[in-house]
Order: structure tokens, then sequence, then C-alpha cells
DNA sequence: GATTTCCGAGCAATCGATTTCCGAACATGG
DNA sequence: CCATGTTCGGAAATCGATTGCTCGGAAATC
């Protein structure tokens, strides 16, 4: 591979100069620039990036932590930082946690290990512990999720005015009997969306029912089961707000096999968006998410604070958009 | 931050024994490697990534460079990368090219700037140009195409086959005008699923119809206006098969509009699976592609052919598997 | 014309770990 | 007891680019 060296003696010149004109840093005569960019296009140069990083303390990658690609929430958000991140000069690395702390400690471990210029991260859980990355002057941006600790910037979104539209949406529907599938509850999210169901309720002049509220883990089998349980107790529903996708997904799979029908006999809306949602038997209601936007602004918020590390942290909330399909039609009768 | 030099200090050996100790290549006194242990963990060292990387030559980067995250096909497949991947102590940084030439060349040479220890890529185009990864020794590997210069390793599905089963179970539904929506002429796969599907008309003994092919860009969009294109000309048609699962949808949605009834009218078969597209209106049949798998093997690949530069280029093929649901129940009447 | 100022180029130090090479210490065999 | 071999620690070179510092020369000023 070549050097700079070999860039510096084909132009006749110092390596010093070549690196100036590549990195315009300082200003160098034009006639030398000129020679130099000559050099590079005929010898092919191309500038070893792990030296630089080694010399600059820095490097241009991003780590993005989050619990699961595979998560059409994650998948859009992902797409957001990527594209946010090429924009200034990042690559991405993804880093699939599955809501596992050792396997966010490792690939925190390893972002610092490889001194990654930023990290994105959707903690596993409200205490996931970043003082490390804090300690070595890492960016931070948690992105969905909020650190109770520590103070770094933060993409969200409305949690609860979502959730509130949600069940608000229902009642207007004329449902009554609305169960809520919330997430564990160590998890800012899941609160904040059973806050905002509930504030929907209280507003409407309903009295809060324990038995309609379940807590699950966030995925299609906990949907599945916490479905299965309202319906095995026997609890009297006639709606059910599930607060993320695969939930609802489970939900909705429950209720078919049972051969529930949807809207009929449940009323189904789901908190965060799915793909295609609109072909499904029945089309879904959803409260969507700027997943992308989210991605695109914690990438900006990322850009800003790696050339800005003294700013003060930021707070960005977007808000989301109820979409209304079948699966929560007007109750008829 | 701390330095091997603090910890061989701390361990009262020199710096090369610290960095024997934790590379473990070569033998060191039990007694000081002990030592060395302790002073690591009260001092909480961590190496320097980037420097073992410039002396090293090589980063534990991987490249992954697939058209888009968003298409569910290769979010799996990026996840079984990613896994694969950790588990070979590589991290993984995710390129979404768009079938874009220039992005590609442009991650093409973020990878090879960066040291990257190897490069997965389904390449947007047959002549993609991987020369200069090649000549720099990267190591490479495409995944669910091939292409046509350069020897790699490949790691496809049996694309003919599975196109194949797709159509003769059709068939064997009884539908008879089966329309082909496939992929660009210049793609592999496109023509690979192409062909399967014209085998099995063969084999059954059906002419070709050339009005019933329909190239698109295995895009939602272009599976739309094909199925329009082919509606509006008033082919006569019992039965389309989409050569990709984005296609499919934009197919689908297309009749759907037009009130055309799956599989009333109309029986549909998509390439490629869609997330619960068992609970799509109607469940929609497909052939599965094994897309976590497929990135599990190249991972393997990869970190095989990265400690084995010098074993000849395999191409490993995968099966896909015939997944039948509503739209394309047998034919009545 | 002499002195000061300013600009830009090059030398050399630096980033931090790995690894080659050398020499010391110790063991083993004759 | 010496010769030979073996093991292992440490000094120093190395990976390749960036950058602080220095100094020469041109321009500006009196």
């Amino acid at each position: 591979m070549l050097k700079i060296q070999d860039v510096a003696r084909h132009a006749g010149v110092s390596a010093a100069t070549v690196s100036r004109v590549l990195n315009g840093r300082s200003t160098v005569n034009p006639e030398l620039a000129a020679r130099v960019h000559a050099a590079v296009r005929e010898l092919g140069y191309r500038p070893n990036g792990v030296a630089r990083n080694l010399r600059r303390r820095q490097t241009t990658l991003w780590a993005v932590l989050i619990s699961d690609v595979g998560n059409p929430f994650f998948t859009s958000l992902v797409r957001g930082v990527e594209d946010g991140g090429r924009q200034f000069g990042y690559s991405v690395v993804l880093c699939n946690t599955d809501e596992n702390r050792a396997r966010e400690a490792e690939y925190i471990a390893v972002a610092l290990a490889d001194n990654m210029a930023g990290v994105i991260i959707s903690p596993a859980d409200d205490s996931t512990d970043i003082s490390a990355l804090v300690a070595a002057g890492t960016a931070v941006v948690t992105i969905d999720r909020e650190l109770a600790e520590t103070e770094v910037d933060a993409v969200l979104v409305d949690n609860e005015k979502g959730a509130e539209m949600a069940t608000a949406h229902l009642l207007e529907s004329g449902y009554r009997r609305i169960a809520c599938i919330t997430g564990p509850r160590r998890m800012s999210t899941a609160m904040r969306r059973l806050r905002g169901h509930q504030r929907a309720l209280r507003a409407f002049g309903l009295p809060p029912d324990r038995s309609l509220i379940r807590h699950a883990d966030f995925r299609e089998e906990g949907g599945y089961s916490a479905m299965a349980a309202l319906l095995d107790e026997g609890v009297e529903i006639d709606a059910v707000f599930a607060a993320n996708n695969l939930m609802t997904v489970g939900a909705v799979e429950c209720l078919t096999e049972r051969g529930v029908a949807i809207p009929g006999q449940v009323g189904v809306i789901g908190f965060d968006d799915i793909p295609w949602a609109r072909l499904f038997r029945p089309g879904l209601s959803t409260v969507r998410q700027p997943t992308y936007e989210l991605g695109r602004a914690a990438a900006q918020l990322l850009a800003d604070r790696i050339d800005n590390p003294a700013r003060p942290a930021a707070r960005m909330v977007l808000q989301t958009e109820l979409h209304p399909r079948e699966s929560s039609s007007p109750r008829t009768g």
C-alpha cells in the first residue's frame, strides 16, 4: 500500500505538505497543491484511515446500539441514522443488544476500544451504565428512551400523548372496556404509554380498572400471552391498546386464533406502525412514530455534539400520528 | 487514557510483556502474567484498538453492503451477519447502497481506507467493480447475487428451484394464465427466477407467452405498475408470481385497489417471505428464503477466508421453502 | 537599503500497541 | 563442568498520518 511519503516524493514536497493539502487545515501554495493532487491521482493514493484515526484520536465511526434491527421500529430508525451519518462523513456500526445488558456492555467496550466518535443508544434499561463513555468523552445520544442517571442528548417521541390519542380514539369510536398491554415497568416508554392511556380514560370520565392493565415484554410472545390471559380470565373487554408493534401483532394473532372478531368483538389499536399494516386482516389501526426522523434527528444531534462537546444536553421530542384503520372501526350497537 | 506503558510500569514489567500477556501469542512466566492481569484490572486499562489496528494492518470491522435494511429480506440477513460477526469478534458496519453504484463505490472506498477486515456485499449490479478490494487483499463474500467478473466466495439461494416451486404450486392449484413480474434484466436473481418460472410452465406443458412476463425494479412501485399494466392491457390472467417481496406487496395493493378478488379472480404468490404475511388479507403465499441463515453463512465464509486467504472460492447454495397460504388457494370452477 | 512581519514548507515528534531481535538466565545433556 | 539449547524479558523499530515548531524567503514598512 502506498503511503503519504510516496506521494510526497512523487510530488517533490514533504509529507507534511501532502497532509496539509489533503486536509486543507492550512494554506498551501496553489502550485504545490496542484502537484500533490496530480501525484495522488497518478499513484492512486488512498490515505490510511487507521493511521489518521490513531493520530487524531478519533475515528469516523458511530455505534448504534438497539435491541434488534429485526423490529421494524428500529429498522427504520437505523436507516435514518445511517443516512444522517453518511451525510456527516460517519459510518455506522450496527449493534443488536437484544435488550441484553451484557451484550450492551460488550458493545460499549468495543466502541471505547475502537475510539468511536459517537454512540447512539436505545438503552435496554433506564439504568444502563454509560458512565465509561461519558468519562472517555465519547459523544452519546439516547434514542427512544431516556437514562435516569446521566445527562446526555436524547431524541424521544411524545409517548404519553401518542398513547392518549390511541385510547381517546377508541373511546370516541364507542369502545368502553379498553385493555392496555404495555411493556415492562422498568422501561420509561412503557410507563409513559400507560400513563397516556390512563389520562385518556380519566379525561373521558372512566374509572381506572387494574384488571385491564397488563405488563408484557414488548415482544410478540408477550402480546400473545397477555391477550390470552385477558381472555382466559374472562375479563370483560371490548378493545385493546397494545403499547408497541410486536405486542400488537401477538395480541391480534391470539384474537384471530381464538376466533374473536376484530373489531366486531374486540377493537384493536397499536402503538408504533407496522410495515404494510393496511394490508393486514383487518387493517390495523396504529399510532405511527416518526422512526426514520428519529434516526435522522439523533444523527444530527450526535454530529453536532462531536463538534461541540461543551453544549448543554439537548432533548428533542417528536410527535406521533394516529392512523385509524379497520381494527378500530366505530362500534355498532 | 491509559496506555500499555502505564500498565507495564504498574506491573513492573515491560510493555512488550503486557502485550504478550494480553494477546497470548507467546509464553510468559505465569507469575508475571498474573501481575499484568492484576495491573490491568486495577487500572481499568483498555487497549487502544486503533493503535492495534494500525500495527496489525487490519481492523475487526466488516462492511455489509446491501441495498436497504428496510427491505425485510436484508433486515434479517444483516441480523444473521451481525450475529455471526460477533461470534468471531468482528463488528459490522452497515452500508445501504440503494442499488446505487456511486454509493456502493463510496462504501468500498471507506472499507479500503479504514482497513476493514472483510466485506459482505449484495452487488447492485452483476458488474459491480470489487477489483480494488481484491487487489488490497480484503476478504469478500457476495451474498444473494453473483459477480460476473471476479471469483469470490458466494452465498446464494436456489432461485431457479424456488421460482419453479412457486409456479408449479400455482399450476397444481389450477391456475393456468400465470403472469410473472420479475426484476431487471441485468440482475442474475431476476433472470434465474424467471427461468424457474418458465421451467415449471414447460414441465407442465404450457407454451411460453411473452405478454405474461414483466420486468420491474424489485420495488413496491415496480410491482404496482407492472400489475397495473397487465390489467390495463387486458392481458388475460388468473394468477401472478412476483419475484420478490416488495413487488408482491405492490401487486397485491394494485389488485386490492381495483377490486380484483384474491384469489377469486387472481391468485398470488411471491418470492421471498414478508414478516407477518399470514396476517395479511388474504394470507400471502410465499417462497421463503432462509435470509438469516444466508447472513450467518456469509459470516462464516468471511471469517474463514480472513484466516485462510488462499483457499479457493466457495459457493454455497441454500434452499427455499414453499409457504402456501390463502392467496393461492386451489381454483374452484 | 535595512529591518520587521508574515507566510508557508519541512523536520521531527507524536499517537499507542505489536513484534522482531537480542541478550540474559536457566536447564539439560554429555 | 562446559557446551548447547531453550525460554523469556526488554529495548527499539514499526505501522502511516498529523501537527507543533522552526526557519528561510518574500513582502511590507520606514
